[in-house]
DNA sequence: GTGTATATCTCGGGG
DNA sequence: CCCCGAGGTATACAC
């Protein structure tokens, strides 16, 4: 990793032309050739970058960084404050818990976390226009698609409705009814839920994995 | 901003838990208090990272960095193998050209670029579920919903379907036409726009713009 | 490669 | 403050 603090300037033009007057700025390369370019504030965003595969060509003032896809990154280079190299080797990469697909194994081993009386059909059960997440059947016998979300937007909704129009084709699951499953749910999701007859419900994670795994006690 | 270059272990937890073994990597501290860790690949992502605001406790083996949500971030470091800091001030910001904004922007200015007759009623008309970019009347006065994309995709055609069944309660609007404006709009969008009777109409931006300020000529 | 769904999305605007 | 939509989204994964 190369760590290059200078005055420059950056102008980019590709998706969208952008541009950066001259100002210290870190401008870092790392060993898959990927260039960004840093604030003084703002963890997360570079202000301008070119990600690996691409192709730097460097003189004194000037750096120039294209790649196949035509974007083009031009950093012209006023006052080099600081130039330093590093070997850092290959990450061996991030373990995450407690994402969607958690909270979907979680429910698929307890569905009436979901609703009363509910039974698993199948997780990640096939329609013609992709897998919905879980398919159950109710305590009446009916089926009911369900689709997980971390958080719950319009279009989680949309794509729940999409599923049951498929779904409901299959006479031996019509008529299907919907359930959409997050920690959160949005007001306007909530408004489409209701316009779209699909039901909502709000779980909790940590309580759904307390009662999925519980603490081991003393007595 | 803070360059640190050491080999540590990072583990977050916060909105999911994430673990990072012990590894050579980059921590970035900026003038903000933000925190982000990168590794020698991938432009974009910090591996981990904590936004401003932030409270950094820092002791020679161990980084505990926490923030007013209850997120914590700890980095535990064994080895340092540089520690540089710059001071940077405060960056004159990103000018960008070519985003959506600015095309609505435009259309409403001149909604004839998207229809012969039509004009513009108002731009981000509320409903339930959201604004619609722009509502217009046509030549006829029939209104006329308008979703403005940079890149026309189907996500965006759903959109407008979902603000033309809304509008569409509205006696005093209904019948709503749909029409749907991109730079470029994808073959799957033109479907699913024919599906639901929603027009689509491909724009020029430059052209538009060109429209709009013409270039001053010397004759 | 294209298309789809996720993200500790981030970021900015409007109520 | 929350809510919502855009992003040069990036990134992973299926087809």
């Amino acid at each position: 990793m190369r760590l290059v603090l200078a005055r420059c300037q950056v102008d980019y033009d590709g998706r969208l032309t952008a541009h950066l007057p001259m100002a210290p700025r870190l401008i870092m390369v790392k060993a898959d050739g990927c260039v960004a370019i840093h604030a003084d504030g703002g963890a997360y965003k570079p202000l301008n970058w070119m990600n690996a595969p691409n192709r730097l060509v460097e003189t004194d003032s000037r750096w120039t960084v294209t790649n196949p896809k035509g974007e083009c990154l031009v950093i012209t280079i006023d006052e080099i404050i600081s130039d330093t190299s590093h070997e850092l080797g290959v990450d061996p990469g991030l373990r995450k818990d407690g994402v969607e697909a958690h909270l979907q194994e979680l429910l698929a081993t307890d569905p009436t976390a979901i609703g009363a009386g509910f039974t698993l059909v199948r997780r990640e059960f096939p329609t013609e226009i992709g897998p919905v997440d879980l398919l159950c059947r109710d305590a009446a016998g009916s089926a009911v698609a369900v689709e997980v979300k971390r958080r719950g937007e319009i279009d989680g909704v949309e794509q729940l409705a999409r599923y049951i129009e498929f779904l409901n084709r299959d006479p031996n699951l019509a008529p299907v009814r919907g359930v959409f499953v997050a920690q959160e749910v949005k007001p306007q999701a909530k408004v489409l839920a209701g316009q779209r007859h699909i039901e909502w419900v709000v779980i909790d994670y940590d309580e759904l994995r307390g009662i999925e795994s519980p603490e081991p006690r003393l007595f």
